[in-house]
This record gives structure tokens, sequence and C-alpha cells, in this order.
DNA sequence: GCCAACGTTGGC
DNA sequence: GCCAACGTTGGC
């Protein structure tokens, strides 16, 4: 089993709509280091940091889980979408990704600055200066603080 | 809206 | 393979 942090937009989608929803494709990553944690070493079950990125404040609104192995992002395909690959083919695939269900929400928003202020989660990868990367794999250790500040 | 940091592209 | 130019992410 292991542990990830997401990041999202909740402008673009938010965690009260993976609630809503149940689960969804994680569509749209076009980065090839996180599109590799989703086709190689994700697994079903594995937890996941529900992060907020781009919001006010930004942090981890809560916990979602790995529903579905990868499979290939059916946008690629779609040339009506922001996110269709011109390179990408039926038979060869470029982007991948898992679904994500939605498992609980925290009581409150565990911020980007809560989580700098907690030295114990200093070495955490999100928290590395410039750390831009969608899809991060998460110690146990950080992830079992993390969810205790959220309330769970 | 700004901009630092990082990723990708393409000419050579 | 190098690297400049460009594009994107994401905090502020």
């Amino acid at each position: 089993m292991k542990y990830w942090l997401m990041k999202s937009e909740p402008d673009v989608f938010s965690i009260d709509q993976l609630k809503k929803d149940k689960t969804t494709p994680w569509e749209g990553v076009r980065n090839y280091q996180a599109r590799n944690f989703m086709q190689k070493d994700m697994q079903v079950g594995d937890l996941v940091l529900f992060y907020h990125s781009n919001a006010t404040p930004p942090g981890v609104a809560g916990l979602a889980k790995v529903s579905k192995l990868a499979t290939p992002d059916k946008l690629q395909f779609d040339k009506k979408s922001e996110y269709f690959d011109p390179k990408a083919t039926k038979e060869k695939p470029i982007w991948y990704c898992v679904d994500v269900e939605f498992v609980e929400k925290f009581k409150e928003l565990v911020s980007l600055q809560d989580l700098r202020d907690n030295e114990k989660l200093s070495d955490m990868l999100v928290l590395a200066k410039g750390s831009r990367l969608s899809i991060q794999p998460v110690d146990k250790k950080h992830f079992d603080i993390v969810k205790k500040m959220g309330g769970l």
C-alpha cells in the first residue's frame, strides 16, 4: 500500500465535486513523471491526500483512494479537448490515468502554511521549493500526520 | 497579475 | 546532446 498527494484546482475539480461524483478518472495529467506514478506505481486501494492548488488558501482538503488501475486517458484522442495529443494513437496511447474515489473530507482544510509549520513534515515533497509536480508519493509517516491534522 | 521554478520544444 | 526560447504551475 502506497500513499500519494494529488493536486487539483478546486475551481476546476474540488473535493466536494469528487464527493458528489464518488469516483472520477484523473484525466488531463500531461507530465511524464506524474503519468509514470499513475501508470507504474499506483495500486487499487492506495490512499491519496487530495490537495487544492491555486486556492485561497492552498492545502490538503481530504482523502481519496485509487479505485482503478491506470487506463488510457481518453482526452488525448479528443480533438475538442485542451488535452488532445496529436501524437497519441489508440494503439499507442501516451497518457494514462487512474480512477480516484472519494474517501473523506477533512473537518478543516490543512493549509500549506499548516504543513510548513509542522517540523515533522519538513521533508515532505510538496513543501520543497519549486515543487510543481501534480502527483507525488507521500511517506506513510507524513500521511498519518496530515490525516491527524485534518481531524481524521 | 506577477514571477520563480521547472518542463518541453526545436534549431543547431 | 546542448541550450535558448517558450510554456506551465502555483504561491503570493
